[in-house]
DNA sequence: CGGCTTTGTCCTCGGTGTGGAGAAAGTTGT
DNA sequence: ACAACTTTCTCCACACCGAGGACAAAGCCG
């Protein structure tokens, strides 16, 4: 006997491309009549009828009232089964993001834990079940019917396995898919978080619409995802966007990744030295001060070693350095794009922020998972 | 009443996809027997002997006698109708490449003339109905019933217009498919030369069963055709692959298109006067030991002079350098890409010339007008 | 020449989607 | 309040399509 108030979790999958598109249609639209899903999607009333009424069946969708009139009969709206939920993981190299959604995509809780990715996987695992379950005890759900992680380096992708990630040595080869989907006990996806970034602006940020961009992530690394026709494009080896080390300066700085002159490795940590020293002419931080006067120059490594030694300025100026920087930032890269390019193939490309910020990861993982449960199975 | 020996053109298309897809099977794999189809398509025995009955109906196919035993009754071939005829035209900055290819695309006829592209759209059709004629009188042909053609620059591919071509501006917005179907009475496709090169070499060349690459094609101009999963990339604008005009050198040569520093402007000159050194120090060409000593080093500037002023190095220079300087080009650029990128990334990831020389542009044209044509009515 | 395999053809049968008829449920105008 | 029109939903008959089995034809092998 089934406890009651218990949710039973998602089991059915839709049966044919059909049932597929429409998930797709409730999950990207929201609820929608039987009449407005008729306008979209090409079936006779009657199939249309047999399909979700399949739907209905398995419990994937629910009926949701009377939608208001078009001037005839009300149609009756449909909407996906409430309870359904999704995990969004975003592993970054510094923390974690870890939130819930509906099967709408919309974030119903969020949480972040900063944590070292080098820490290796079954430390982070931990870190990510623990949030989880702070997500489960806040009664906003009560099982997962699928997750999605992005992790920050190549992902052979099929399989949900990190292949020789630079910043991250020791997961090479852990079974992440495999393994959470054991812990939480639901399907798991895994994609390379700049993939999932790409996906979040897609569905619910500025890329909505937009069959074909590059989304470039400058964090702790650079990367770049990569979305041709609609499809996130990753590869055979799944490094499609992994533009950081591309070398930039032939006898440049030394990289973590073994090489000198990663774009990496002097792109952010330049501006991060520039905006230091900033902070140190205008006296911000007396740490930066004295090692501004006794080396003449800033660098990254000394904003990270005054940061080590507690200076607040400098921890302030890594944490917050990605949005800060954004919008001076952004005007580079778009005169120097705009300037180096033919304007036939700049004159229709706009360069923007990201408008989700923190949330564009872990939404994107709920709409990787998303997409895979809502294809014909 | 038909006369007779008149070849009646193609007139059908593919009914569905299966028939599609079969007919595509025909083109990259030659004849086939029904059994060999019927292992490649999964389709029940009765629904592939439909559709290949109404494929031989139409005449897009034709019998072709028994096919060799597999252990028992002998199947019987089929063949694309051997009287089908794409023609492939491939308009460069300095010549025209037109062929005539039958069904599978194998080049039965194959005729060069120089021409300068920016003597306009009129005097290069007239040149391109020329050199068709020609071909027709060979006996090789009676009538085309399609025709692929490629441009040296950016085109709005659905309506095969070239669009603000920075070597050939005289076509700008000129109707290419509509006229040249007008003139040959067949299905017109057009697009990049670039483009149908790397669908050249996907074809039938170096390309072959690999989904995807980047085809750089370095001669009067540098452009670069994108494959991702089988299918070009073309974009927005048609100018995915315009990578000549992107800027390498800030305050660089002056290049045609108005800029300064684009890498076309850099590179291809760059070899051609490294190469007209070597000549002069050589001793191969007065004229250009004349130059080098007065200037004291070589442009491509010079060579184009002394070409002008009949020294037949200079020439034999600019006529070849494509094809000459391929090795050694091609073992700079394997260094650079190695040296810059991941391992993972350039692991699996072979740099290699081209097979298919000057044939690549027009069996790219035929291949592009065949999809064209096998593809769904 | 007899068994075995492969191929081609025919036929039946179940599933599927279309489109029409008609009822149900609203809106608008008088 | 009522008539006329619109939209939505359900039901049903019908055409079509493709799968798969039965069987014949054609070939191989010993």
């Amino acid at each position: 006997m089934r406890r009651e108030g218990r949710v039973r979790r998602m089991t059915a999958r839709p049966a044919n491309a059909h049932q597929a598109r429409l998930l797709r249609l409730l999950r990207d639209g929201g609820p929608n009549s039987r009449a407005q899903l008729g306008d979209q999607v090409d079936l006779s009333r009657s199939k249309l009828a047999v399909e979700v009424d399949r739907l209905l069946e398995t419990g994937l969708v629910v009926a949701d009232g009377l939608a208001a009139s078009r001037g005839g009969r009300r149609s009756h709206n449909i909407r996906l089964a409430p309870q359904l939920r999704f995990l969004g993981v975003d592993i970054g190299a510094t923390s974690v993001d870890v939130a819930v959604t509906n099967a709408e995509l919309e974030v119903l809780g969020h949480l972040n834990h900063p944590m070292d990715v080098r820490e290796g996987p079954v430390a982070v695992f931990e870190q990510v079940l623990s949030l989880a379950a702070k997500l489960r005890a806040s009664g906003l759900v009560e099982g997962f019917d699928g997750a999605g992680i992005g992790v920050p380096g190549p992902v052979r992708f099929p399989e949900g396995v990190p292949v020789a990630p630079p910043i991250m040595p020791g997961w090479d080869g852990f079974p992440v898919r495999e393994a959470l989907s054991q812990e939480l006990g639901c399907p798991v996806m895994v994609d390379n978080d700049v993939n999932l970034m790409a996906m979040g602006e897609q569905h619910a940020g500025v890329a909505r619409s937009v069959g074909d961009f590059l989304c470039v992530k400058i964090g702790t690394g650079i990367g770049c995802g990569i979305v041709v026709g609609g499809e996130v494009h990753r590869g055979t080896t799944g490094s499609a966007g992994d533009i950081g080390h591309i070398q930039v300066e032939p006898e440049g700085r030394a990289c973590a990744c073994g090489n000198r002159g990663c774009l990496e490795a002097h792109f952010s940590g330049a501006a991060l030295a520039r905006d230091a020293e900033d902070a140190a002419r205008t006296g911000r931080s007396a740490e930066l001060v004295g090692r501004l006067e006794a080396a003449g120059r800033l660098t990254a490594a000394d904003v990270a070693a005054a940061a080590a030694a507690g200076d607040a300025t400098s921890l302030d100026l890594i944490r917050e350095g990605g949005n800060r920087v954004g919008h001076t930032l952004l005007a580079s890269v778009r005169t120097q794009v705009y300037r180096q390019s033919l304007p036939l193939a700049t004159g229709n490309l706009p360069i923007v922020l990201g408008e989700l910020g923190p949330a564009a990861g872990v939404i994107g993982a709920a709409r990787l998972i998303s997409d895979h449960l809502f294809s014909p199975a």
